[in-house]
DNA sequence: CCCAAGTATTTCAAGCTTGAAAATTCTGGC
DNA sequence: GCCAGAATTTTCAAGCTTGAAATACTTGGG
């Protein structure tokens, strides 16, 4: 659509491939950060932390396969890490009446109380990395992005 | 815009916690389109595409330790890509002159122009992506993510 | 010259990730 | 009730990733 005049172009594409660029790396720096944190300091993963957060979020249980698409993820990667924090006590499943191909997997007690720990301290974290910016500048960032990762915001 | 009107009694830390959702939002939907991309149409993978991309800039190669620091992964990792992209001819290892533990990698004839091909693709690909943004709104967020990502900024 | 310490790389185990295939269970048409 | 096809989950092979250990080489002090 109106791709048009042959000069005003060339330095849009420059600019958002340096934007592009630019989110890789303030996330992937942040990422490694936040993975380096999660297993030095409270000795987890952040595919776990983001299990445990779904779980959070679902206190009755969600599907296999609700979790998978919630995350984003394949159906037999959460079925590994649902295995890792079921065998640390952290996760369970538990069936579906009236459906025994289905599973819902729920955290533990024990996984909700450490959830709610890593929860607090890694919002506190973050707001510590972007600290730098104001709430004003975190606003107008929001709003801008909010019209690329346009689609299914369903939260 | 000015959606945060009655947003204002969030605290920043919500604000900013919300940012950081929000970036990795965009790059992981963005990013996991590019895996697919690369995957499905060029058969090949991001990993070998970050390390091509890295050796093109060095045609006269690269050492290891310096691939990896450069791409700030763990030595073991670039092992691994260097061997799979030698064994697919698309890279290979050069002896150093005078220090027999060093290796320079660097792009096969075909690797480079394998690589060439996939840049452009990509960076137009990814002007697509982030088509939504005017100019003015990706500098925008390039301003203010600047001060986020900070320390050694060397693109 | 010898060897201890340092440097460069690879190997390794463990976990994450994917898509495809397999196993299990359900459903609806007959 | 039967069973073909759909739905749900797990299994699997291959690759990515890390940090630690192992390997190979270099350097400098004695």
């Amino acid at each position: 659509m109106t791709p048009g005049a042959d000069r005003a172009v060339e330095p849009a594409s420059k600019t958002r491939l340096r934007l592009w660029l630019k989110l890789l790396k303030v996330t992937s720096q942040t990422e490694a950060a936040l993975r380096r944190r999660l297993r030095d300091d409270h000795g987890t993963t952040l595919p776990r932390f983001d299990v445990m957060a779904a779980l959070a979020r679902y206190p009755k249980g969600i599907k296999m396969s609700e979790l998978s698409s919630y995350l984003r993820v394949s159906n037999g990667n959460v079925t590994g890490i649902v295995d890792r924090l079921t065998k640390e006590g952290l996760a369970l499943r538990v069936a579906v009446e009236g459906d025994r191909r289905s599973q819902l997997a729920r955290l533990t007690p024990m996984g909700a109380v450490a959830f709610k720990d890593l929860a607090t301290r890694h919002e506190a974290w973050i707001d510590g990395q972007l600290g730098g910016l104001s709430e004003e500048e975190a606003e107008t960032v929001l709003a801008i992005l909010s019209r690329v990762g346009d689609a299914g915001d369903d939260q």
